[in-house]
DNA sequence: TTGTAAAGTTAGGCGCACCTAAATATTCTG
DNA sequence: CAGAATATTTAGGTGCGCCTAACTTTACAA
């Protein structure tokens, strides 16, 4: 068994240690690391542009501000997005391109889980999460195929497209919306199974009509009035985290009337 | 933003670089380094608790023997596996454990490809070396639950029970059979994509029987004679590269009557 | 039994991705 | 506009998991 072993290695990694797990066919091979950063950023700039900030992106990913500095002198080299000192970062159109593909594998994952075995809407974030990084773009794409590509993801989010391309829905937190305001609910924030779970119990899902009834003083809670799908309506007081992580489509048209 | 950082920093990693990614509540977190090692060990060692030698280990993973000899001693650290310097590693009982879940994982994410997602049979196990060290617990047995909890997976290996235990069904290489012997085939390597195409192009397959016709002198090619599912019946001429790849139970009597 | 080939180990390094502590730049506030 | 507070970067360090080169142990054969 001697000499296929040193073939074998010659062919295969080259010299140095560490480095990439998995090739991705879409240009370079990335780590997961470098796919979180790329993702957290694109969440935090928006698909506009804009530019993130280092301590918003190490509060994100639970990583120290240093390491966050380091890491963005990397991504630059990658030419995944340009670094201006001291003033934030903002993702270059290949930076983007592995953002979207990030967010398509995550949410068609999320869906997957979902609709195929029955996850629990609280579990699936956690699960894409680790999931993202391993499955290939075949994958993907079959469990997209399976699921008939769906538009969107199990809290509302937009699936990217195969090709990159993502529908642009207006979103604004509910927190935002003034008092008679009737509005749809297009998405819930993921990324807290607790707040998702409590949420869930108060009907407020993708679909749901929810109008602001009262808004307490000083940045105080809100109470809402909830249509569920099958014709409930229910009043809650929620308070202004639950409020963010609530986005809802354009106002439906003044729901009050008599007052 | 400030306040909320220090908070969930402090609350998760605590000290030092590196360490492990994600829990997978059987005992300690393994990093997916450690789960490749065990699983190698417990392929090479068998069932029975034999030693495995470190170029072998090498060989198998496609890693430098030094690199091997130090991870062995972090697998003894851990307690997964005793090390005789210079004799070889045998698994511990939490070893074998450990082992026998990756594999379960490895067989049953296999099986969902195959049977759930359309994969062909020659490229699952590529997908499922990646996501075997991904999957939470909890993903592999609503997998393994959708399907039925299957018995082995769709190169017919049998898949480990959640608790760790495997059928031992006895394996004999196609390549040890003598002339006459009419088998079956119990299952087929699956670490070479473009072996297990050929394999398949000639109707071998689990279940599918097998006569050794001929045997060429000097470990010579084979001749053999496959009788497919659909009552087909084809004789080819194989390697012993293949021959070895194919593993077929007891003998189910001779074959040959008037010869 | 002794000499050599093969197997295994030690020694010394490297890149990645994280960390803390300390310096520096920017932005707010009085 | 000075000083404080905050954001960011530099400096220096750690463990992991790999590498090559060189050495040691073991196994086999003359």
């Amino acid at each position: 068994m001697s000499p296929s072993r040193r073939t074998r290695r010659a062919t295969g990694r080259g010299h140095s240690g560490g480095g990439a797990r998995h090739g991705t066919a879409a240009g370079q091979a990335l780590t997961g690391s470098v796919e979180d950063y790329v993702k957290a950023i694109y969440e935090l700039a928006g698909a506009s542009g804009g530019a993130a900030a280092t301590t918003d992106i190490a509060d994100r990913l639970a990583i120290a501000p240093p390491s966050v500095s380091g890491m963005l002198r990397r991504l630059a080299a990658l030419e995944l997005l340009t670094h201006e000192p001291y003033k934030g970062v903002t993702l270059t159109a290949a930076g983007r391109r592995a953002a979207l593909r990030m967010l398509r594998r995550h949410r068609v994952i999320e869906t997957y889980l979902a609709r195929q075995l029955d996850y629990p809407w609280d579990r699936v974030h956690a699960e894409a999460e680790r999931l993202e990084h391993a499955a290939s773009d075949e994958l993907i794409d079959r469990m997209a195929s399976t699921l008939g590509e769906p538009a969107v993801d199990p809290h509302g989010a937009p699936i990217p497209s195969r090709e990159g391309t993502m529908a642009d829905i207006p979103q604004r937190m509910l927190a935002d919306q003034p008092v008679g305001a009737r509005t749809r609910v297009t998405s819930v924030s993921d990324d807290d199974p607790a707040l998702l779970r409590y949420v869930a119990s108060l009907d407020i899902r993708p679909g749901a009509s929810v109008t602001v009834v009262e808004r307490g003083p000083f940045e105080g809670p809100l109470t809402v009035r909830v249509s569920g799908k099958g014709g409930t309506e229910r009043q809650h007081v929620v308070g202004l985290a639950v409020a963010r992580a609530v986005n809802v489509d354009a106002p439906r048209g003044p729901a009050r009337r008599g007052g």
